[in-house]
DNA sequence: TAGTCAGACAAG
DNA sequence: CATCGCTTGTCTGACTA
């Protein structure tokens, strides 16, 4: 059978579809939407044949057909363990689905813990807790997989309780309980206080039964580790308690704290003690352990946020399907084909899904809000629009401007059913190339797909139609020779139209524009403009020359602006991206009393954001710590009910030897950093985490490296290289030291600590390491202290070996109190073998350790006359495409051809080196090598370095001809491949930049 | 002066 | 009761060696 023929059997399980048949229609072309990969569609055969001759060898009575018909999958930690549950399943009939590409793909998914978002995204499907396959197997009967989930009613219960009458929701929880039961109780929590040595605001003994619907428990139980129950890492259990899943249940109060603990507190924190005495406050602020999943799934932000790299990867990998199905190629658009580009967007996308079965609301003031007051409008319909109303804008102003105003709530699953369909249909429709700009708005380049306007009106027209037939709301399409021109013309055909805008009327269109109105402008730069020229349409823009833009906007911005104000629009549309950051953010109902309730929450974010890393295998290499925190003059009350009202924003960074995906790792320097911020727990309003220097987690860290050939010296000054420095294992006298040094094993994936450059503070020294490890989540601490105790090592001891990487990264005092230190408890002569360095080399980047790499053949002497194609490794050289091979062989026989480029310019300047290379050769080959190892794309750092080798080229070095030449080659090279179409386009673009600052004339035609 | 990085900004 | 101010990419100025 095929696998497409099974696929469209099933049934998807539990899927909410309330909104008639033509989306009914679309979940089962959801499931052909996201497109599997040829590697993936035969994996799974070979593992579905594999898994059914496991079935067949295993004992008649061992195995059943309980579970036939069945698909599942298993996510993060289990009990039994993985391979025991995944032969459980397969014994007994399942379907065992190795990769879960899509929900449609599973019918369960098997699981004792979801993170946040995850909880969101599966929260319509059937997820259930490990015992459910156990007891099912025992009893041989599949056990109503509600009594087994694994995310409990209990999570969406704020939303519940909206449409339960007031009554009974007041059963809930420790609101109701009798004075007698509350004394007891907080009696019973002062008991327990005094066991615990960390101060924190959230209830210590999340499986102990609820303190009011039970009996007092025995002593012990009050008294367990934390580490052993912790609701916040319950991935790694170290008593497994899964067949009989015990229930967590939520504290729904802020603990009871002593007096004693607010000595000392500062006025920010005790404001927030007050506060988080209402338990309605407890509940929607960071305090809470449940807090994350209930925030996200009511953001709207987070939500349009998640759909948008969603929506992108669906569309990626169904156009990378199709493209595999029918074999052809993307196609080139001709340089003189006239450029057709479809911007399509719905009409106030929330609002049209929200209102489109009202028909009450019809012709109606419309606004989507969660609250009354301070509460931002999402979106806002056409009918409110007239009186003023704005997307974004508080709903205090929006009813001052438009008392009848209508406010509905979201609907977050039809928001993104709506989306899906649309997708669908964009995707369906012929096209040069298509770009996900949000949920609810794609960019279509339909050049060469039509020879006349009225073609693509008509097309246009077609697309309107489809979209209202199967979603019944309304899209605009604007369409324009460019992407700015296309934008604008959208602006114009809504509500409900297309308006198709050339070049011939947009110069007169623009005019009328305020500066405000062009996409890039937003307030700061409309303020900016205003002040510095008072300059407040674009038609005022034109007056300013090029020169003045660019000297008080940034070369790059200015030379935009320049020519936006014009309708000239150069930018490519790039189609497929490759994501350079992940982040988590929250900036709401952010409010701490104690440092350790940040720490707490950073141990959450961080599990958060490694879920969303593991999303799409990435691991990182940067991880930065984002703090808001109130700004002075703001008061200590918001105007937005726990909003993060006026607030500074500090980042901190952490470096990494080698790219991880391990949270107790990532959470550790979270906490390093955050100490480093000296920040108030009281004064924070918003906390982020991004992890940046990603690479792909399914290629080993040499690969990584590879992908970053004209590598940056932070990552090659952070390697460790071999040191002969050593440090007696005697403590040394700061403590500082032993704080910022993790004990370095033989090569352990991640060795010292790196402070970034710049001076952070940090806390004092008499403190740090015994404050760092203090403040861990409780359950990271044990954790740590369980390994070091493994090690028979205390974890405060002094590493025995110091690289030199290290001694570079600490801050400057430190580093010379290290090497005092070091001085005087070491004979001179091994201080000399660290210098085995000759000083020549000083300048040279350091080889990456041992591991031979691009860098090391790129620095090669240029004078191996061997053709280019026999440094490609034969086999990735076999693994290229046909295009790329060429490229490659023709560039051989160009440098055959062109034996004397490298005295074609005799150059009169210093000559420049990028990366060693300094020839025409050195250069062409280096470009070669950068592209053959970033054939996914290059690294944002490694084209701004290469631009400004470029730039340097014209200003320094004053060689035009190898600029010229470099250029075209760089050029020549990266053209084919749509992944470097952002590249060059910023290279030539930053290029001409240069020239026309220079006053030289530009050195390609763009 | 080149290389970093924190911070500001924009978009939906 | 309120309310759910995210996430990604780009650019620039300040700082440091
Ligand atoms: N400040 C904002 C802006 C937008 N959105 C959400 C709700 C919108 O419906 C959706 C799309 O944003 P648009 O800017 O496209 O605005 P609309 O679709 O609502 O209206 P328009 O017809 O102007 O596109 O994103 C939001 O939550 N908050």
């Amino acid at each position: 059978m095929s696998r497409r023929g099974r696929r469209s059997e099933i049934t998807l399980p539990n899927k909410r579809n309330a909104n008639g048949s033509n989306e009914s229609n679309s979940l089962s072309e959801s499931r052909r939407f996201s497109g599997y990969g040829d590697y993936f569609a035969r994996k799974k055969l070979k593992l579905q044949e594999q898994h059914a001759a496991r079935w067949a060898e295993t004992n008649a009575e061992a195995r059943s057909q309980l579970f036939s018909g069945l698909r599942f999958g298993i996510n993060g930690y289990t009990n039994p363990p993985y391979d025991e549950l995944k032969d459980m399943l397969i014994t007994h009939g399942g379907t065992f689905v190795q990769f879960v590409e899509n929900k449609s793909s599973i019918d369960y998914l098997i699981c004792t813990y979801l993170t946040p978002s995850k909880r969101i995204a599966w929260k319509n499907y059937k997820v259930v807790k490990p015992s459910w396959v156990v007891q099912s197997i025992e009893q041989q009967r599949i056990l109503p997989w509600t009594d087994f989930r694994t995310v409990g009613l209990s999570s969406f219960q704020t939303t519940l309780q909206k449409y339960l009458p007031k009554a009974a929701s007041s059963t809930n929880g420790a609101v109701d309980e009798t004075s007698d039961e509350r004394i007891d109780r907080e009696e019973r929590e002062e008991r327990e206080e005094q066991n615990e040595n960390v101060i924190s605001s959230t209830p210590t003994t999340p499986t102990s039964p609820k303190p009011n619907t039970n009996p007092v428990p025995p002593k012990e139980q009050h008294i367990t580790p934390r580490s052993d129950t912790s609701p916040q890492y319950p991935s790694v259990p170290s008593t497994p308690t899964v067949l009989n899943d015990p229930v967590v249940e939520p504290p729904t109060r802020l603990r009871h704290i002593a007096k004693h603990e607010l000595d000392g507190l500062s006025d920010a924190s005790l404001y927030n003690y007050r506060l988080l005495q209402n338990p309605n406050v407890y509940k929607s602020t960071a305090i809470n352990p449940q807090f994350l999943s209930n925030y996200f799934s009511s953001s709207r932000l987070h939500h349009i946020s998640m759909w948008k790299m969603k929506f992108r990867q669906e569309v990626q990998d169904l156009l990378r399907s199709k493209q595999k199905e029918n074999g052809h190629q993307k196609r080139k658009v001709s340089k003189f084909s006239t450029r057709y580009l479809f911007h399509v967007d719905f009409d106030c996308f929330f609002a049209s899904v929200l209102t489109r079965d009202r028909p009450e609301l019809q012709g109606r003031p419309v606004a989507v809000a969660h609250g009354t007051k301070n509460s931002e409008i999402a979106s806002c319909n056409y009918a409110a629009r007239d009186f003023g109303v704005k997307n974004g804008m508080f709903v205090n102003t929006a009813r001052s401007k438009c008392p009848e105003l209508e406010l509905v709530d979201y609907d977050f699953d039809a928001f993104e059913s709506v989306a899906r369909t649309f997708y669908q249909i964009l995707s369906h429709i012929q096209h040069t190339a298509i770009k996900v700009v949000s949920v609810d708005e794609a960019v279509l380049d339909m050049t060469d797909i039509f020879t006349n306007d009225d073609e693509a009106i008509k097309t246009a027209e077609s697309i309107q139609t489809s979209v209202l037939e199967q979603t019944r709301c309304t899209v605009s399409v604007g369409i324009g020779p460019n992407l700015l021109l296309a934008r604008l013309a959208l602006r114009k055909a809504k509500p409900r139209g297309i308006y198709l805008l050339n070049e011939a009327v947009a110069g007169d269109y623009l005019k009328t524009l305020t500066v405000r109105e062009l996409p890039g402008v937003g307030w700061a730069q409309e303020q900016k403009l205003l002040l510095r020229y008072k300059v407040k349409t674009v038609s005022d823009l034109r007056s300013i020359s090029r020169e003045s833009l660019m000297k008080d906007f940034g070369a790059s911005f200015g030379a935009h602006l320049y020519s936006i104000a014009r309708g000239h629009d150069e930018t490519l549309l790039k189609e497929d991206m490759i994501r350079s950051s992940i982040s988590v953010d929250v900036n709401w109902g952010v409010r701490f009393i104690f440092k350790q309730d940040v720490v707490d929450f950073l141990g959450r974010l961080c599990e958060e954001l490694v879920s969303r890393m593991r999303d799409c295998h990435s691991r990182l290499q940067q991880l930065q710590l984002r703090v808001l925190k109130r700004a002075k003059h703001a008061s200590f009350e918001t105007l937005k009910y726990l909003g993060c009202g006026e607030v500074d924003t500090l980042t901190k960074s952490a470096f990494f030897n080698e790219p991880t995906d391990d949270t107790a790792l990532l959470t550790k320097k979270c906490v390093v950093l955050f100490h480093a911020c000296s920040i108030d727990a009281g004064e924070i309003r918003g906390i982020g985490l991004q992890a940046l220097k990603l690479s792909d987690s399914g290629t080993s860290s040499k690969q990584s490296l590879l992908k970053l050939p004209l590598l940056n010296k932070r990552l090659v000054k952070d390697t460790p290289i071999p040191s002969t420095l050593q440090v007696a294992n005697t403590p040394l006298p700061t403590k500082t030291v032993s704080k910022l040094v993790t004990p370095i094993k033989k090569g352990p994936p991640d060795s010292p600590f790196r402070i970034p450059s710049t001076p952070i503070e940090l806390p004092s020294p008499s403190q740090l390491d015994l404050e760092v490890l203090k403040e861990l989540p409780t359950p990271l601490r044990d954790e740590i202290q369980r390994q070091a105790q493994a090690q028979k090592r205390s974890i405060y001891d002094i590493p025995t070996q110091l690289d030199s990487g290290f001694l570079q990264n600490i801050p400057t005092p430190i580093r010379n109190e290290v090497l005092e230190e070091h001085k005087r408890l070491h004979p001179p002569v091994l201080q000399l073998k660290s210098h085995k360095t000759p000083p020549a080399a000083k300048n040279v980047k350091q080889p990456l350790g041992a591991t031979s790499n691009a860098f090391e053949l790129m620095r090669r002497p240029a004078k191996r006359k061997q053709p280019l194609y026999e440094e490609v490794d034969p086999s990735v050289f076999q693994e290229l495409p046909t295009p790329i091979r060429k490229e490659i062989k023709r560039d051989r026989n160009m440098q055959f051809r062109l034996p004397k480029t490298d005295t074609v310019a005799v150059p009169q300047h210093p000559v420049l080196s990028f990366q060693g290379a300094q020839t025409m050769t050195e250069l062409r080959r280096l470009v070669c090598h950068w592209y053959k190892h970033c054939i996914r794309g290059p690294h944002q750092q490694d084209v701004d370095y290469f631009i400004k080798y470029v730039c340097k080229l014209i200003t320094v070095e004053k060689n035009l001809a190898k600029a010229h030449m470099i250029l075209h080659w760089f050029r020549h090279i990266v053209q084919p491949s749509q992944r470097w179409s952002k590249a060059l386009e910023k290279v030539i673009l930053a290029v001409q930049t240069e020239c026309l600052a220079r006053g030289v004339p530009p050195l390609m035609d763009s």
